[in-house]
DNA sequence: TTGTATGCGTTATCAC
DNA sequence: GTGATAACGCATACAA
């Protein structure tokens, strides 16, 4: 492999010359430019870019803590923080962390031994040892941790939860039951406080015992509305937290026979792409994903360059798209 | 940020045995490990990574080239690369090319520059730009590039191409089409052959114009259902390449008012947690993801270190999963 | 505008 | 088993 020194030496220049052609080309002249530039291609040199970070104390590289990868809303997100990543020039390290603290720690590590410059976390946990101590830039996309300085970016979960609800109430729906993401998640926390506002707002109580808890998965959805269903009275509509758990409790009401609108509301959240597919189709909140990735990344991006955030916490809009897994109330 | 040096003199021992201690702690006297080990508390010294991997050439990252991140199927693999490659003490880069060969180039080429050693493909393109130079260690997973010596682990296209036909056939349907993927697909070129195969062997020819191609998703799987379902006489069974296009077709079907699997039989290709909770459940190919990207990652760990692969073209089983969206033909 | 010289933090070589 | 020291390839401060 040629290095510096062999194109300095063919080009008939210092290696410093070389080295400005590469990384400030204006200040070198054209006339050496070029006779540095065919020397380059001559000897198919590629700058050792492990040398280079190493000189600059730079990685370009951001590392993603993802808790599951397979989840096609995080993929989303994903997707959005890789390409504005790489139009900042820098690449994207995968951790995929299973909601694991210790994983997320040793991930987050990198930063530390200079592998990666900072971090967007997907999810709502501070990915240090100390969890007073915030050691290293990061950002937290979709979700956040409640009351400590991490920039973030969301969506209003509160006022997103307050819409569902009252596009539900409107239906006609009094007796409705929640299926929820997990409970420590910030996330879940806010779209449960909006959907009590909006139900305390219509005068209606809130009853614990219509709240069933899943982890974001189709399974967990069913397994949920399975317990929610076999309550009296039975609710008439179903918020669910993710896209996923809809589907999944969608398909335990039709294996009891029910009928999605007729009997049984079901609405959803993200704005998968299965959703629009689903049948019937979801009710339910898009959210920008591959917006929060690419916002989190230029967020993340500042923090690094210490530049000052226009916006700490930023929140993008979300919309209500209904659609017909939502129906009028037949039934009291 | 403490240094290597830091240590040795808090430890009063030389870098190089601060340096041994960390990486080979076996040829390190008992004592002053114990010595070293304090002095690395103390001053709380993290190696840095960069200057390591610079000295030693060596970046433990590979990079995995994904078409679309966002895809269920692909997310799956590729969190089964991030699992091994932990366990091998790799890091994962994340190269989301959207099928664009200049991006996969540009990827590739961060193994010239020393930013990773290998690169896990899932799409079958050859990732450098002299197509006859393999240049850097490169792995397929799940789909391949034929006549190509790059090792590879995917299943038996054809075969289970074969009996997802065989499947329909013994269920009476005679006129079958295809939703297939991209023409240009190795594993779509391989899944075809599979199907003409057995229908040549039950007597059946086989119709192009019963072929429509799409893009793997919903949308695509909805359109090119539209153009098979209104050509006469109307296919009775469509076999699709993957469980998205396969829902698309679905849903366009119900759309027609046709009934699934009474009037029309659709399977799918792939197993994604969806397929079970489709309506009707979905028959397809499960395909063993994370077992691809981890087996993918094992190979490519092997190339990279030089070792002789046991078995340069894996294969790893699949299994057909029937389930309510393919049925016996009631018209013909 | 260009060249010289230095050093980044680590590991490897070679003595001891 | 341990220490002294060179070297990895590059960017940069400074001199010219």
């Amino acid at each position: 492999m040629a290095t510096i020194r062999d194109v300095s030496r063919l080009a008939g220049v210092s290696v410093a010359t070389v080295s400005r052609t590469l990384t400030k080309p204006d200040k070198v002249s054209q006339k050496t430019r070029e006779k540095v530039n065919v020397a380059i291609k001559e000897t198919n040199y590629k700058p050792d870019i492990l040398a280079r970070n190493f000189r600059t104390r730079k990685s370009s590289t951001v590392v993603v803590l993802v808790p599951d990868i397979a989840n096609p809303f995080f993929s989303r997100v994903i997707r959005g923080i890789e390409q504005t990543a790489q139009k900042l020039g820098y690449a994207v390290l995968l951790g995929d962390t299973q909601g694991l603290r210790e994983r997320e720690i040793t991930y987050a590590k990198m930063v530390d031994t200079s592998q990666a410059e900072g971090i967007i976390q997907l999810d709502c946990h501070i990915p240090f040892e100390d969890q007073e101590n915030i050691t290293a830039p990061v950002v937290n996309a979709c979700d956040c941790v409640r009351g400590i300085e991490i920039p973030s970016v969301q969506i209003d979960n509160i006022s997103a939860a307050k819409e569902m609800t009252e596009h539900l109430l409107s239906l006609g729906h009094k007796n409705i039951a929640v299926i929820s993401g997990p409970e420590q998640s910030t996330i879940t926390q806010d779209r449960l406080f909006g959907h009590i506002n909006s139900l305390n707002d219509a005068g209606i109580t809130f009853k614990t015992e219509n709240v069933a808890y899943g982890d974001y998965s189709i399974q967990s959805g069913a397994k949920a509305a399975e317990k929610l269903l076999n309550i009296s009275p039975s609710p008439t509509a179903i918020f669910c937290m993710n896209d996923e758990m809809a589907i999944g409790a969608i398909h335990y009401a039709k294996k009891k026979r029910l009928s999605v609108p007729d009997d049984i509301s079901i609405s959803g959240f993200d704005n998968i792409s299965f959703a629009e597919y689903s049948d019937p189709p979801l009710t339910t909140i898009s959210q920008p994903a591959e917006e929060f990735g690419s916002f989190a990344m230029s967020m993340l991006f500042d923090v690094m360059k210490g530049n000052e955030l226009e916006e700490k916490y930023k929140l993008l809009p979300f919309e209500l798209i209904k659609r017909k897994s939502t129906g009028i109330n037949n039934h009291d």
